[in-house]
DNA sequence: TTCAATAAATGAACATGTTCATATTTTCCA
DNA sequence: TGGAAAATATGAACATGTTCATTTATTGAA
């Protein structure tokens, strides 16, 4: 997904690569993103300011290669969801999520923030990061069609695009929530459950599941699943 | 509600100040938010690089000052909005309000984007603009109780804190959008009206009323009422 | 083994946001 | 009017993300 020299199979660069990367993490979470600046990550990593840049084309895609795992946590945590209701499993899952992510708050904030202009190299919606994008729908695809109460698979697929951009608006919300112990945020994920159990019966209704498929249609691709394959290789 | 010296009176500071903002949302209207430096802003301002850290501590205050503009352009335009039903009230603001952010996408997503982080100076929800957030909250208050079916008073003050995270919402979504001519956005702004045209009777109902309200305490402060006056000044 | 091509690595140089010590101008009181 | 205090203004210096010409290490074929 990226232009930078990720070799395939080269033993040194890989290795140099991932030394840098978790020299900058643990940076991030110690100090914070913005008091660690790059030739702090060369010295720990010890390697020169130049050679960072060989691998990571800015400082912000350090970030977002811990995005990448956040997303992979999450993406497995759902897995280990136990089967129960599409509300239930929605809030477990959110509340996990959060508390995986509070450590980072700084480092995402950073990142979001990046990613929000519309040419970002980082865009998080961009198409830089197609895989990822795959990847985190497709989560929210399993979390409902695991669910003991699941819809349709097409309402299931629907109702994965909106629950990204749910997920994405509660990511910011907490970004934004200077509440103690951001309490105002899990009382929103809350919220969104006890919306989930209220609407899921009516999800049935036409108007009501004609509706989200209209929500679908313009969330995709932005939301959306992954495109589909043009080649079987 | 900053603590740059912004003189009640003075003749020279103000003028100074203004000559300078000008300059920059000309520049940056003109070249973008990352092409424009602060040399340039100078320049053009026929002063020095350092006078212009005396009326804006960061760059991202200028924009935050453009933000003030557009809102009191919103402002005023929801003045005007004819009585209508809310849901065509929401839709009309809303198309209104894009079309008046279209030529600063770059330096809002710049805004936006420093003001995700936790602790930003400029951060829009933060306490900084707390005059900001009154004001935008009182415009989708108004918005509402202008509407021919507008609900009583407590529902409606509860809806505005809905509709200016909705708003929010939509302009980090049109951010984000890169569909042609924003055409994503202008469908959402448009399930959005439908939406509220739709769920309107529904607010009568307890169960909804009692949801509306229980959002908009999560919302308060953040997308709430201005703070109550402790003295009458 | 040798050597040329490629990969990996370096650090100086650069661009630009930000700070700061200093200079200039204005104000206003004795 | 003189002059000190405050307001206004300056530009050099700094911090840090980023680029780039150059050097060093590795690889692979002759």
């Amino acid at each position: 997904m990226s232009d930078n020299p990720v070799p395939e199979r080269a033993g040194k660069a890989v290795q140099t690569r991932e030394t840098i990367l978790e020299a900058a993490l643990e940076l991030f979470a110690r100090k914070g993103y913005n008091q660690t600046t790059l030739r702090d990550i060369a010295a720990s990593a010890g390697c020169s300011l130049g050679l960072t840049y060989r691998y990571f084309a800015r400082k912000e895609e350090l970030i977002l290669e811990l995005y990448r795992r956040l997303a992979r946590e999450l993406n497995e945590e759902v897995d280990r969801l136990p089967r129960a209701k599409l509300a239930a499993r929605f809030g477990r899952a959110l509340d996990a999520d959060l508390k995986r992510l509070a450590p980072h708050r700084a480092a995402l904030g950073a990142l979001f923030g990046a990613g929000l202009s519309p040419d970002s190299e980082v865009a998080l919606l961009g198409e830089r990061v197609d895989d990822l994008r795959a990847l985190v729908w497709s989560v929210w695809l399993r979390l409902i069609t695991g669910s003991s109460d699941a819809p349709a698979l097409p309402e299931a697929r629907n109702l994965a695009a909106i629950f990204y951009a749910v997920h994405l608006s509660l990511v910011l919300f907490w970004l934004q929530d200077r509440s103690p112990n951001q309490k105002k945020t899990r009382d929103l994920v809350a919220f969104a459950r006890d919306m989930i159990r209220l609407l899921r019966p009516a999800l049935g209704l036409p108007p009501v599941s004609r509706a989200a498929a209209r929500l679908a249609r313009i969330f995709t691709p932005m939301f959306g699943p992954p495109p589909v394959e043009k080649d079987e290789g």
